[in-house]
DNA sequence: GCCAACGTTGGC
DNA sequence: GCCAACGTTGGC
C-alpha cells in the first residue's frame, strides 16, 4: 500500500531532455497534439474559468495566479525520493510539473496558459507555506510518467492514445526571503476565501489577483 | 446515481 | 505517526 502523496515534479535530468524534446516537438506537433486530447474534464465540478475566478483585478495584466504544491523534504515512494522544493527548481530553472493525479487539479493545469505566474508552496514539511514564484512556460501536455510502471506516479489507466494526466512546465521567478507560512495565511482576513485555506488538498489552484498581490505584499 | 467503504492528503 | 477532511470506487 502506498502511503500518502501529492503532485511533485521530478527533478531528473531526463525530465529535462523530455522538456528539451517536447520544445522540439511543440512547433510541429502540439497544435495536432491538442484535438486529439478529449476534454475529460469533469462534468460535476463546474469551476469558474480563469476570467471569472482570476479577475477581480486593480491591474490590466491578463495572465492569471495559480498555487502548485510540492514537498520540499525527502520523502521515498517507490523506491524513489518524491522531494522537489523551490530551490531544486532554482537550480534546474526549468522542469516539467508531473504527478498531478487528481482531476479537479488537472483541469486547473489545463486552463493555465504561458506566462501565468504561480506560488511554489512546500507543502508536508517542517514549515509548511508559499516559498517563491514560478512562470508557466509551457501549457498542458500529457504527464508520460502516468505510463512508466517503475515510476512513483505510474496510473496504468492512463492510455497513451487517450491521456488521463497532463503537466504543464514552469520557470523559476522568484524565491522569497522568508516562507510565508501556512499559519500566517491563515491568520489574514484578506486571505477567508482563498482556496488554500478553504480548501486545503487541492493541490493546483488559482488564485485571485487581489490575493496575489496581497501576499506579495508580505514579503516586499 | 446513491452512498458506504476505502484511500489519500497534508497539517499537526 | 495520528487522524480529519475529503476524493474515489464500486455494489446495488
Amino acid at each position: 500500500m502506498q502511503t500518502r502523496r501529492s503532485a511533485k515534479p521530478k527533478a531528473s535530468a531526463a525530465n529535462i531532455t523530455s522538456i528539451a524534446q517536447n520544445i522540439q516537438i511543440t512547433s510541429s506537433k502540439k497544435r495536432k497534439l491538442t484535438p486529439d486530447v478529449p476534454e475529460i474534464a469533469k462534468p460535476t465540478s463546474k469551476k469558474p474559468t480563469i476570467n471569472e475566478s482570476n479577475t477581480n483585478s486593480s491591474n490590466n495584466s491578463d495572465h492569471a495566479f495559480w498555487l502548485m504544491k510540492a514537498e520540499p523534504e525527502t520523502r521515498f515512494e517507490k523506491g524513489k525520493d518524491v522531494k522537489f522544493s523551490i530551490r531544486d527548481l532554482q537550480e534546474m530553472n526549468m522542469s516539467c510539473w508531473d504527478g498531478v493525479r487528481n482531476y479537479e487539479a488537472r483541469n486547473n493545469m489545463r486552463k493555465m496558459k504561458v506566462g501565468d505566474i504561480c506560488f511554489f508552496y512546500h507543502s508536508n514539511c517542517k514549515t509548511p507555506g508559499i516559498a517563491g514564484t514560478m512562470k508557466v512556460c509551457k501549457e498542458a501536455y500529457p504527464d508520460f510518467t502516468a505510463w512508466d510502471p517503475e515510476h512513483p506516479y505510474y496510473d496504468p489507466k492512463s492510455d497513451k492514445d487517450d491521456p488521463r494526466w497532463f503537466m504543464v512546465d514552469v520557470q523559476f521567478d522568484s524565491i522569497f526571503d522568508r516562507i510565508i507560512s501556512l499559519k500566517e495565511l491563515q491568520q489574514c482576513p484578506e486571505l477567508e476565501e482563498m482556496q488554500l485555506i478553504k480548501r486545503g488538498r487541492l493541490s493546483i489552484q488559482p488564485v485571485t489577483t487581489k490575493e496575489f498581490d496581497f501576499i506579495k505584499s508580505l514579503v516586499e
